[in-house]
RNA sequence: GGUCUCGUGGCCGAGUGGCUAGGCAGUGGUCUGCAAAACCAUCUACAUCGGUUCGAAUCCGAUCGAGACCUCCA
């Protein structure tokens, strides 16, 4: 089957993965602000970080997946005044915070349920752990990494670097450049370089939320959590640490100054990034208003697209891009991933049905789809590339139905056809995440409808009534069931 | 301004120093009462200009263009 090859942005190139412990995989994945709605470019983060984990569970490992949910203490922007997202939102819509954070989370889960990602194996809050936050600073202090000012904490890069550190390895940014480029930001007189950040930021009157702390009244800085979080639940060095291109820096080169700080050693092994969804050649983002919510989408409701795309071909649509390359959305593009989406569900669906019957045996064919199989396992080892195991897919899908259409499965070793069967599934399933949902909820009740229409329109055909029968077909058509005629009878499929 | 990435056929999107990516769309056929689906065949490529090489879309340089990060953002 081969190794894994993971492309890890501390190295810059593609790096053979080895867990730290064997069998074993440690992933932390930075989650969602829940302050809005969750919007499409985050969705691909984690559509693409649930393809990671299911592969690696795939292969056998056996995988915690950590995702946080930020529900504080992100600040609006780098200044003493600073406010916590959060608290701003509550504040315009007249509502707690933890209302406003519950909605969100709510809405968050509902998407990811129905893009079909699994969820984390723990999915920690920032507002549940204050009290690791705190201790995590206190430990950053006495490791002389941090000083205090008027009740707020900041890290002391230079103090860091020159300790032999390297904070700006994992973005390979100068600090000195850095330092001397950097912007006139107001509000920074507290902080000794431009370049600290806050690790705990003292918290005006009228902020709400805010904690008790050895340093007064206030709210944990915006890159404590991940760091304290990932070390509790995944140990203080750990394998996989994700999350999009836009927090490489600087979270999460602060994430990694307050750990080696910490815990004197380095936190993570791999460090993967994934890149931007964008919208018309734009990096979604809601600052800036380019979004597009996946409600949207799915309801077709929307001034982008000129149709509604169900949650799994959009899933499709993405798993067809590499996840470190920049993807764009459109409607023309989605048509064509709907297309392609139905054409390999259809095909996985006819073998998964297909029985199998021992014929002459095949043998350049049964060599192409071993080679086809194998090649599956290898695009994935390879970074992921999600793209060229769907091509391998597409490819097995056209042998498939030929080998259907002339009803010739037998030509394929009965071991091979099993493998057949366990691949398609195996890497459009529960691999890549592909559910046949929307193509195998037809309940009994109806399917008995469906077919006893079907066997109406038989009828109309063999006495020629063709009017009758492409009544029904159109009629049928119209309320989702598409029907086609085959050699041995006539089948149908929901859309 | 600094750092970095990218520029592939009608569209999306892989890949890579010599061997068909794949999907969608197009064209011609097979099948069908007609469609749809499926199958077979087939047409469009590697931003521009130089260089290295037996050979470059793939390496190097320049130019043009696009984007990301440098400020909360997946």
């Amino acid at each position: 089957m081969g190794d894994l090859f993971v492309y890890n942005t501390l190295v810059g190139d593609k790096v053979k993965f080895e867990p730290v412990s064997a069998g074993n995989v440690g992933i932390y994945v930075c989650g969602p602000t829940v302050y809005s709605e969750v919007h499409l470019g985050n969705c691909r983060t984690f559509v693409s970080f649930d393809v990671v984990v299911r592969y690696l569970r795939f292969l056998g490992y056996n995988v915690r997946y950590v995702r946080n949910i930020t529900d504080a203490g992100h600040l609006e922007n780098d200044s003493d005044f600073g406010e916590d997202k959060i608290s701003k939102k509550a504040k315009l819509e007249q509502l707690e915070p933890m209302e406003i954070v519950q909605k969100y989370t709510l809405n968050f889960h509902s998407v990811m349920s129905q893009f079909n990602t699994l969820p984390p194996s723990i999915e920690p809050t920032a507002t549940g752990h204050i009290v690791e936050q705190i201790e995590m600073v206190k430990s950053i202090l006495e490791n002389g990494h941090a000083y205090v000012e008027n009740g707020s904490v900041y890290f002391d890069v230079a103090k860091y670097n020159s300790d032999g550190n390297n904070y700006g390895h994992l973005s390979r940014r100068d600090i000195e450049e850095m330092s001397a480029g950097s912007r006139d930001l107001q509000g920074q007189q507290e902080k000794r370089n431009p370049v600290d950040f806050a690790l705990w930021k003292n918290a005006s009157e009228e902020h709400i939320m805010k904690w008790p702390s050895p340093w007064g009244i206030g709210f944990p800085g915006w890159h404590l959590e991940c760091s304290a979080m990932g070390a509790k639940y995944l140990g203080d060095h750990f394998d996989i640490h994700g999350g999009g291109m836009d927090l490489k820096f600087p979270h999460h080169e602060c994430e990694i100054a307050q750990c080696v700080s910490a815990h004197k050693k380095n936190p993570v092994n791999y460090w993967m990034h994934t890149n931007m969804l964008t919208l018309n050649g734009k990096r979604m983002s809601k600052s800036t208003g380019n979004t597009l919510l996946p409600e949207d989408i799915f309801s077709g409701e929307n001034a982008i697209l000129n149709k509604a795309f169900s949650p799994m071909v959009v899933r499709f649509f993405m798993l067809q891009a590499h996840y470190r390359s920049i993807l764009d959305f459109s409607s023309e593009a989605l048509s064509a991933s709907e297309k392609g989406f139905n054409k390999l569900m259809q095909a996985n669906l006819l073998l998964q049905k297909a029985i199998y019957s021992k014929a002459t045996l095949d043998k350049q064919l049964e060599t192409k789809v071993v080679d086809l199989i194998n090649g599956c396992y290898k695009h994935m080892n390879d970074d992921f590339n999600t793209p060229l195991t769907i091509a391998t897919l597409f490819e097995l899908v056209a042998i498939i139905n030929t080998l259907n259409s002339t009803n010739s499965f037998g030509t394929l070793s009965e071991k091979v056809f099993n493998s057949l069967q366990n691949t398609m599934n195996g890497f459009i399933i529960d691999v890549l995440g592909l559910d046949s949902v929307q193509i195998n909820n037809k309940n009994d009740k109806s399917e008995k409808l469906i077919e006893l229409m079907l066997s109406l329109r038989a009828e109309a055909k063999n006495n020629k009534d063709y009017a009758l029968s492409d009544k029904i077909r159109d009629d049928l058509t119209k309320i989702g069931v598409v029907i086609k005629d085959g050699k041995d009878g006539t089948t149908f499929t929901l859309t």
